[in-house]
DNA sequence: TTGCTCCTCACGTCACGTGAGGTGGC
DNA sequence: TTGCTCCTCACGTCACGTGAGGTGGC
């Protein structure tokens, strides 16, 4: 017989623990001393310790353990807990995994944005992007109006984005309430077609780039640096323009509007 | 302003969770009703409670929650909150996936078990066995210090084992205390060499089988079947043989002997 | 006296949920 | 009176951990 601290020692459970089992009645000490209380516990005892500490290892709960306890000495008996316990942390799995996946994106998103502040001049500059496959959706309106195309693309797409979302602007000219544009986000594959989706391949090429820093508002003034550029240098560019939305609001919080990035690019005719 | 029934049916958080939070200080109503109590809450209350509400998804804690409303209003500033629960989260789902496959090996394993006990007819029969990958370790001693083989094997290859443990008698006699034996477990793979541990093919072929059950210590009138069999049908067999542990002691309870089951097999020769 | 091992009992943790008992206006 | 929405306050959940105060034998 041992002691409760030896039992301890030999069952990696605490005291406390031990103590909490006991009146719990799911581990009672074989002998109880009267008059100290003190607890003393057996071969048997400890047997029982082991099965308990294997069972918390797969997460049953102690109400679970003793109802296992109660009717069942072999791991034939408790299939249907052990497969029920199996689909329970499965899910968790899933669950966790999926977090872990949202959260991944914000801090990849974050960490881009901020090396792209860092890196960049704020003037317009020259330079190449690769074509690329995505999914958008064509819309007439109010420029306001985007975030519905996005969602309805992120909904459809959600799984498959690979990089961050943007407007093709078809309207040549400012258009309050009838501009045309379409709200699109890249995607790794053309794995399927969804109705009133356009899925496809945008053509890559030399574009002329400017990135935004602040509120959307202020946007007019760097599509006006943007076309004296165009215009000292007697470039044509090819419809639709591209705006791309590096950091708005976020997941999470609305954020700063005078933090926001927005990258401008037009491709040039070459 | 709204109710609280109301900014519950908003927020999506209960009338009760709602309550609690505004004790804690988490989210203060914009106003509260003298004499009745009744608390009224705004447009920026609801701000607020979505973020909280992003947050929990992402597994923080009440006082963190609390930490991040207090010192940030965007992404870029919780980015080491962020990194720390993707951290968090890919712990659980390694640990809970690791608990997963502990739990799918034992239910594998009493599944197949049921089925051979349903199958079997508990008789001497001959079949075909492949040859497979093993890791073994090769022992001199009493039978039972056959345990320790089996922890080294398992401690070495627990990762790459694909089957049930078994053992290769060397001796052709039984041998009280200085059996030549060897503890094996087949393994998906040769991935690598541990010192000690033999890692190699064991060849196939027909095989004489009897599949039986209860104690160990009864396994000698099962041998007993089988070499009468053998003697029968004037069969050679080739050395060493096999000691298949179906089910034995599980992970969990030591079970009870009377169901253990262990397959007995004597390659022959063609 | 100090140190050690044991004891009991009350309270804390975490994020709420349950339920009793009451109010105020339709 | 009934029904509805709101309120407070106490207690429960889960699996223990913390800590105070005390005992008994070396």
């Amino acid at each position: 017989v041992y002691s409760i601290g030896e039992f301890s020692r030999i069952t990696g459970l605490s005291i406390k623990t031990l103590r909490f089992y006991h009146d719990k009645g799911l581990l009672v000490p074989s002998y109880v001393e009267r008059g100290s209380g003190y607890r003393y516990y057996d071969a048997g005892n400890s047997e029982k310790a082991l099965v308990i500490v294997q069972l918390r290892t797969f997460g049953f709960s102690l109400q679970q353990i003793r109802e296992i306890l109660d009717q069942h000495d072999d791991e034939a008996g408790i299939l249907d807990y052990l497969e029920r316990q199996h689909r329970v942390m499965l899910g968790r799995v899933a669950e966790f995994g999926e977090t872990a996946r949202r959260l991944e994106a914000i801090i990849h998103k974050e960490r881009e944005a901020r090396r792209l502040m860092q890196e960049s001049t704020f003037e317009v500059e020259e330079k190449h992007v690769n074509k690329m496959q995505i999914a958008g959706i064509r819309m007439t309106g109010r420029y306001s109006d985007c975030g519905a195309g996005f969602g309805k693309v992120c909904r459809a797409f959600g799984r498959w984005t690979c990089g961050k979302p943007f407007l093709l602007h078809y309207s040549q000219e400012y258009r309050e309430t009838d501009a045309d544009f379409e709200a699109c986000v890249p995607i790794r594959k053309a794995h399927k077609q969804v109705e009133g989706v356009s899925v496809r391949e945008l053509p890559g090429g030399r574009c002329v780039s400017l990135l935004h820093k602040g509120p959307y508002e202020d946007l007019g003034r760097s599509y006006e640096k943007v076309f004296a550029y165009l215009q000292g240098k007697d470039l044509r560019t090819i419809v639709p323009s591209r705006e791309i939305y590096i950091k708005g609001p976020g997941m999470i919080f609305r954020g700063n509007p005078k933090k926001y990035l927005t990258e401008i690019q037009f491709l040039i005719e070459e």
